[in-house]
DNA sequence: CGTCTTTGACCTGCGC
DNA sequence: GCGCAGGTCAAAGACG
């Protein structure tokens, strides 16, 4: 039944759908073309729309199409498949074998009761009765493409969602190894709290006997680390037990510092309290446990090194620094310079100032110690950084026995929670200072390292903003509790607080405060980078107010601080 | 005059 | 034991 174009197929052996020696669509005819029991084969790739019921709906709408990818071959006229009668087949892409817009019809026939099957090769659209025209066609390879992307979507979401629910699973597993490796860790630390409690003890009767003896009160230091302290432990006690000591050691030099300290009246030197010099005096070899464990403090007394590029002969850290000597160190043409804090009598702190031989534009500041008076706000975030760093490396220091909690990639992590990469901490632990080294002259992406050896310069990302702060401190201080397993102050509580005031947060507790650190960080997801900012806009800031008096520091405003607390 | 820096001397620890 | 390097002291000088 030729309808004047196309191919009507009835019961014939042939079809005519061809466009040249190609097959229309590319269906193949059964030997025995029946058109309730033959078939309809169409090439693999051929893409095709199928309209169910157009016949009667006429013009209706398209939604109704159906549209498919021909990926093997389809067998229209099977019983299973076979296209009921009023659809139309669209070929909406062109092919080798026909054109865009060739269709299938199938009808049937009222006065046979077969099903006929109309073909049209598309090729000559003036031929197209009631077909498909070419701008319908578009419409529907558009509301294809549309489908076709929306579909895209819906996998892409779908595959987000997987990832997402991957990651939050991974994370939980992350989380629970670190508490885990914390509680061990915790464990390991008590129990060395145990063995050093008589040491505690014995340490605790000096000092009441220095009290009762008239002796200097020293003030507490913000943060106990490791066993009861570092050297300033060993010198607590009172002037007259170093005295004594050093009376011991047979020095000529010390022996000065008894009779300056028992006639001038050095109790307010540094010496005297907190200043004391380093080296310790030689005892006899029937040491005392209160002597055993000022060693060991020694030997575990942390530094933390700040690299940074400024052109200053020392950064701004809102603290007050007076130089006490120079020195050229070895295997670098630029002099070291040392620094004690003189913000409060007998402050132990000391940095030392250096320029990186390698790159002379690079600042190389190592602090030591623990600040004993109250710290500008400003000074919070550096003095929270290097004392967390201090932390984190004593502790690891301390649980020596298990290789593992001295991993420095743990020990960064513990840091900085959020650093993503665990290549990004080395720490050299050796003795007798153990120090952390804070790069701020890596690239921007990856601002804050630690590590031994620098390399890479980089500019420094000035743009900060201050709500970090609190953020970051508080952050430092929730890992020095929450790693090192040691007493925070209440100093270190206020400052907390104080710090996490400057976002305008009430914190009536520390677990308050330590809460809102939490929640601050989760809010700021990189926290690597916000503390990078911070310090690096601390040494930008202090640029430009900088002088080569180092004392010109106190007349400026103290915008940030370097601390080490201990 | 007080404060701070400079700088040579001194002390200590460590490696050989 | 000696030498070296790092760290500290303190007298002298500079500066406001």
């Amino acid at each position: 039944m030729d309808k004047g174009w196309g191919v009507t197929v009835d019961n014939s052996d042939k079809i005519g759908g061809f466009f040249g020696n190609k097959p229309v669509f590319g269906f193949n005819l059964s030997p025995r073309l029946n058109p309730n029991k033959g078939s309809l084969n169409m090439f693999p790739g051929t893409e095709f729309l199928v309209n169910q019921n157009r016949r009667e709906e006429a013009a209706s709408s398209l939604d109704e199409e159906k549209r498919a990818v021909v990926v093997g071959e389809v067998d229209f006229f099977s019983d299973k498949k076979r296209p009921p009668a009023g659809n139309e087949i669209v070929v909406i892409k062109k092919e080798d074998y026909c054109h865009a817009g060739a269709t299938i019809k199938t009808n049937m026939d009222v006065n046979t009761g077969l099903q006929l099957v109309t073909a049209n090769t598309g090729s000559d659209q003036s031929t197209v009765d009631d077909g498909v025209s070419s701008d319908i066609v578009e419409d529907k390879r558009a509301k294809i493409e549309l489908t076709q992307l929306q579909m895209e979507l819906d996998r892409k979401n779908d595959e987000n969602r997987k990832l997402r629910e991957m990651l939050s699973h991974v994370s939980n597993n992350y989380s629970a190894l670190q508490m885990h490796l914390m509680t061990l860790m915790q464990q390991q630390q008590n129990s060395n709290a145990q063995s050093t409690q008589e040491h505690e003890v014995v340490e605790r009767k000096a000092e009441e006997n220095t009290h009762e003896n008239g002796g200097v009160v020293v003030p507490r230091q913000f943060l106990d680390l490791g066993p009861r302290g570092g050297t300033n432990e060993m010198d607590e006690p009172s002037n007259n037990t170093s005295s004594e000591e050093r009376t011991l050691s047979g020095s000529p030099r010390n022996n000065v510092e008894i009779s300056r300290n028992k006639g001038i009246g050095r109790e307010e030197s540094p010496e005297s309290q907190g200043w004391a010099p380093k080296k310790v005096p030689k005892l006899n070899n029937s040491k005392s446990p209160v002597d055993l464990v000022a060693d060991q403090a020694t030997m575990r007394k942390a530094r933390v090194s700040v690299r940074a590029r400024s052109e200053a002969p020392m950064i701004t850290d809102g603290c007050q620094w007076r130089k006490y000597g120079q020195k050229m160190a070895k295997g670098n043409p630029c002099p070291r310079a040392y620094y004690r804090c003189t913000m409060a009598v007998g402050c132990p702190v000391r940095k030392q100032v250096q320029r990186c031989a390698e790159d002379r534009t690079v600042l190389i500041t190592t602090y030591e110690g623990a600040h004993n008076h109250p710290l500008p706000p400003a000074a919070m975030a550096m003095a929270s950084t290097t004392s967390a760093a201090a932390n984190m490396l004593l502790s690891g220091s301390m649980s020596s026995a298990d290789p593992g909690l001295m991993n420095p990639n743990f020990l960064a992590r513990a840091i900085l929670p959020n650093c993503p990469s665990s290549s990004m901490a080395t720490i050299s632990a050796s003795a007798p200072f153990p120090t952390v080294t804070l790069d701020l002259t890596q690239t921007p992406n990856n601002p804050l390292q630690f590590h031994q050896r620098p390399s890479t310069p980089f500019q420094l990302p000035f743009a900060t903003p201050p709500q970090n702060f609190a953020a970051i401190t508080n952050q430092a201080f929730y890992n020095q509790s929450k790693f090192s397993g040691l007493q925070v102050s209440q100093d270190i509580q206020a400052i907390a607080a104080a710090a996490a005031a400057q976002q305008g947060q009430q914190h009536p507790s520390f677990a308050d405060t330590l809460s809102a650190a939490t929640a601050a960080i989760t809010a700021d997801p990189n926290f690597t980078a916000a503390l990078a900012s911070a310090i690096s806009s601390i040494i930008g800031g202090s640029q430009p107010n900088n002088s080569n008096n180092p004392t010109t520091t106190t007349s400026s405003p103290p915008t940030t601080a370097h601390f080490l607390g201990k």
